[in-house]
DNA sequence: GACAACCTACGACGTCTGTAGTAGAGTCAG
DNA sequence: CTGACTCTACTACAGACGTCGTAGGTTGTC
């Protein structure tokens, strides 16, 4: 009974981001990819990542010519929310606000990401206000 | 060769948290508000987390008349800010504010909690704007 | 057809984490 | 003192993860 808090481990993500992010791949593929990276692992490595990965139904394989193809089947937006929520749940008690502010006074961000925040706050405050209660 | 994103399982940081949330205690006192919030562990667990804590720096102990006193020696906001980072890493390839966004999208918001997130917001730029390069 | 190259299936192992039992030392009430 | 408690030190163990090695099948090329 260890349920990690989401259901990934690191080097598991790390493979399931080398296919969001290039796209369906054999073995092989996702291998050269992480080399590509500078990420050193053994080839059975990696088959085993991407079997528990199967395994967990975050991938599915499909047999082509020679070695069978993996291809995500949960987005990495659905991924990252859970996560993002395990997070809150542990570090914040549920709470998501103050990791916000916490992430905005504690990371450096540049001016356009500023403004990127600005016009996200103003789009949820229309919102609110059409809907207003 | 596992390093724990951090270093500190969900259940290690639950006990850190009882710390934090109600100050320096004993195993016992540390059962006791674990029991409170109606999580059941035995008393030796307790001991066994407080122990590993102690080890990877997170506490301390004193000896107290009959028992040993464990006290935080790190406090919520480094270790938050340490988690946060790796979550950044590992999700977002180290950038931060896609996950601000995300956050903002993702979770429901109070006026409040905006009106919180906008005041932050001019304040970061009032900053940026008198440090002008 | 035989060898080389590649692929998958299994098994294995060390570490970390969650969880707890047991043994032995110290302490307090009679 | 002696029994009842309590506390700490150790040991243990299962399951998750990160990592591979090996064995055995498939395929492509002389």
């Amino acid at each position: 009974m260890a349920p990690r808090e989401s259901d990934l481990g690191t080097a598991e993500l790390e493979v399931l981001k080398a296919l969001w992010d290039h796209g369906p791949a054999t073995v092989r593929q996702v291998l050269e990819r992480l080399h590509d990276q500078g990420r050193r692992v053994a080839y059975t490595t990696v088959l085993t990542f991407l079997s528990r990965l199967e395994q967990k139904r975050f991938v599915t394989s499909d047999k082509s010519d020679q070695a069978y193809v993996y291809r995500p089947v949960v987005s990495r937006q659905k991924v990252t929310a859970t996560r993002l929520r395990s997070v809150i749940e542990q570090l914040y008690d549920g709470v998501a606000a103050p990791m916000v502010l916490q992430l905005m006074r504690q990371e450096n961000f540049s001016a356009d990401e500023i403004a990127e925040f600005q016009n996200l706050i103003d789009q949820l405050d229309a919102k609110r206000q059409r809907s207003k209660r």
